[in-house]
DNA sequence: GTCTATACACCGATAGAC
DNA sequence: GTCTATCGGTGTATAGAC
């Protein structure tokens, strides 16, 4: 990886674990082995080159969600993985936790990422629904647009729960629930 | 309100918009109008003062849920209006937001009112849909843990997608897809 | 209780040598 | 491309006068 590429995987890192205005060019220089100069060389500063980790972050995420959504099985079976699907889930969304951050919601370029992704993701989820609402294997009387809202809030909600309490267990706890409630409505 | 009050209602509004990490002693010094010796003489530092915000700011948020849950009508209409209450949706959870914040989390101190609050919450709706599901008001196949925990965590992932859509239709949308997918249930 | 003065590290960036 | 030097401002206090 050359160098900055190096400062991309570090700042993504950092802004995962401490967040926008927890992370400082020095740190980033320090985990990435980048000097000063170096840093200023490849980015024109820190809200440059956050733009850039938060861009392939989002990227990521998309993607790794589309291989879920385009797998094998039923719609249901293929929400199901996603939603389920192995994650860490005390660092919490490497995406959404940037919501609450203040000066990335308050910078157009930076939160336009943020923005994309979970528009894409919730018209994915309510696209998949519809479709197992169209072939019969989902109740007629389910909302596809807030149905999906609600799976993609839960899912981001089930990260805070897991850090507020320590503990995997309860993010999982959150998709049983959530797909409990969802399994009545197939027929 | 005398200045330690001024100081613990200045905090609270700082941690709920800019986090901790965002949030300097200077900042809390300038919104509530108390100067730097004044500060100190009253806490004894800045997580002394976080202390007394976030506690503040747990033990309202379960009065206010509390007022909700023990108010009149169904179990699913008390969780219903408790869901759908009017929020400040963009302004997100003044504790829920505080998951995020490393420093917060890392302290056992300022973590415990967080972790409480959560699990007090989480239970209580376990106790409603139980209720309900006891009277015959709800299903029996209904899990009470993990659908309180899915509950919960809707909310909070609400307010993730608000911020992200800078809507705060899309929380509203996330409750309707919740209550949506829970009035299956309803007998 | 509140004020001002002081301290020292870190923040985010620029300049210029190599 | 990378390094070191330098910069004005802020973060988080402590000390001591009033």
């Amino acid at each position: 990886m050359d160098t900055r590429e190096r400062l991309i995987a570090s700042t993504r890192e950092l802004l995962w674990e401490r967040g926008y205005v927890g992370t400082s060019p020095k740190a980033i220089q320090e985990r990435s082995g980048a000097g000063q100069g170096s840093m200023y060389h490849h980015f024109r500063g820190k809200p440059d080159l956050a733009l850039a980790a938060i861009s392939r972050s989002a990227e990521e995420l998309r993607g790794r969600a589309e291989a879920e959504f385009s797998g094998p099985g039923t719609t249901v079976e293929r929400i199901s993985a996603y939603l389920r699907r192995e994650r860490d889930a005390l660092k919490g969304c490497p995406v959404g936790r940037l919501t609450q951050d203040p000066d990335v919601m308050a910078d157009p370029d930076l939160r336009r990422p943020i923005e994309e992704t979970f528009a894409w993701l919730t018209d994915r989820l309510a696209g998949l629904l519809a479709e197992g609402r169209a072939n019969g294997e989902l109740d007629t009387g389910l909302n596809p647009a807030s149905t999906a809202t609600a799976l993609v809030a839960v899912l981001q909600g089930g990260y805070v729960l897991a850090r507020a309490a320590d503990s995997v267990d309860v993010y999982a706890l959150a998709m049983d629930g959530a797909l409990g409630l969802l399994t009545a409505h197939v027929r």
